[in-house]
DNA sequence: ATAATTTGGTTTATAAAATAAACTTCTTTA
DNA sequence: TAAAGAAGTTTATTTTATAAACCAAATTAT
């Protein structure tokens, strides 16, 4: 009837994240902070997560003198959010 | 860019039991607990946060000799749960 | 030169939510 | 009439989300 929808991604923040990820090909922290509208703990707590769950690759690399955080989809994520998207029509859609 | 999601909405077992409600009329208890899989527990509570809300309202009757609980989605209800659909759009897709 | 501010975050503490376990009341069945 | 079942509710626990506090390096102002 309903599917479980993956508690990783049904996250007002996540989701956003991932949204954002998504057609992007990759963003940086404060981008994604400007975005989202999060707050800078938030967003780390939750880039965290998503990293964690293999959703996203976070790079931490240098932009001049300044630290830069890059972050990514990877395949696994894409998968999970397709999935989530499908199984959200679970939820959207009149059943017979 | 990512319109809030109702938090009253957005989670799984307050969105099933109001997917159902929606496409129903009315329903019972033990029926709404059946579709969701959830537990009495949880369910009587997510109910009651939903009537606190005035998303739905539940009806206390009685079937013959039984307790009967009746809930149905109120107007406010349906008005919530289409907002939610439209702000979820946001999230799902592509942005230009 | 050095003090103050800004940038780019992380860590930790708090508040809110979800969920299940335990309990209650009434009814039916053994 | 004792035991089991139905229909929920209340309470306790765990998880989650979120922001506040913090830190280090770089930039800007004095």
């Amino acid at each position: 009837m309903f599917q479980p929808l993956d508690p990783l991604l049904h996250s007002e923040l996540r989701l956003a994240i991932v949204s954002l990820l998504i057609s992007v090909e990759e963003a940086e922290f404060p981008y994604i902070k400007e975005q989202t509208g999060a707050t800078a703990g938030n967003l780390s707590v939750q880039l965290d997560k998503l990293s964690t769950a293999g959703y996203i690759d976070v790079e931490k690399t240098f932009k001049g003198k300044k630290p830069c955080t890059l972050c990514r989809m990877t395949d696994k994520g894409r998968e999970a959010f397709e999935a989530y998207v499908e199984a959200l029509k679970s939820y959207l859609v009149v059943k017979n």
